[in-house]
DNA sequence: AAAAAAATATGATAAAAATCATATTTAAGA
DNA sequence: TCTTAAATATGATTTTTATCATATTTTTTT
């Protein structure tokens, strides 16, 4: 083995955080109930500052919602939970990253496949076309009702 | 976005570089038809003193065979051919990667699932079942009837 | 046996991602 | 309006991954 530890799988690390992040959000919080940073880092066992980086580039891109000051905080809007995951995958990782050949060919294509394509095509699209239905308040829902549970 | 670019997504950058260079060798060798780095970097686009080092280690871990000296190189014997895609991964990146939660939580599991475990492991588990099942051989005879193509 | 040509082993360097630290801005309350 | 407590902005450091360089060993050929 190469790489003592490869943890990128999937998706990466910050991917994973973010992920978590807007997730706890979406079941701690909304206009009227703030979250600050420091509560979000312990529950879902993410190193506080660099949370908090991610949770402002979430912010700045209207993913999650914020305000400063004295009682503010973190907080999905209405609006931010009808979000899909796939907003906030790109919003940490850039655009179309899940889109591409597994292989990263820029020459794959259904006409000219990589010998990848055709076998894995299938279950990714399946999996794209999950983070891009899915919403936010939809695993939320889940959480609530029992469905899946939260320790993150 | 944070990261300016995020490579990594679903397989890491040595493991792709890897699946091409046994892609590779499936079409290309046998006993009796070894080829060189040298050979094999061009064709795959990947940098040779990197792809060397991949080479050595999945030959190390009997992945694909190799001899030293003139006339030497790598090469698939029959039975590295029938090795499964995931000998690759397991190979670079460390086994049981692929099994883990998405979001890589160690407490999820079929009882207790995180949010996004009942919505996406079905895919996952097609995923990692292609990855288990699908032998070199199996891909090297789709480019070579045509159904796959190969410029890596 | 010597020379040449290949993989192998080892380690140094560079680039990217993850983590940490700190100064600045904003909003609320006294 | 001043103080406080929060997010925001910026950048430095560390760790991991990717890349590069070179010396060593093995095999074949002469």
């Amino acid at each position: 083995m190469l790489s003592t530890l490869l943890l990128n799988i999937v998706f990466s690390k910050s991917a994973k955080y973010a992920l978590k992040a807007v997730l706890f959000l979406a079941v701690h919080s909304d206009e009227d109930h703030k979250v600050m940073v420091k509560d979000i880092a312990k529950p879902i066992n993410v190193p506080q500052a660099y949370i908090a980086k991610l949770l402002q580039e979430l912010s700045k891109q209207n993913i999650i919602s914020s305000t400063r000051g004295i009682n503010g905080g973190f907080y999905l809007s209405e609006l931010n939970n009808e979000q899909t995951l796939i907003s906030i995958l790109n919003a940490i990782d850039g655009k179309n990253k899940m889109n591409s050949c597994l292989l990263s060919l820029d020459k794959c294509n259904d006409k000219a496949p990589c010998p990848m394509h055709n076998i894995f095509n299938p279950t990714r699209n399946m999996f794209n076309e999950c983070l891009k239905t899915k919403s936010i308040k939809e695993l939320a829902l889940d959480i609530k009702s029992g469905v899946s549970v939260l320790p993150l």
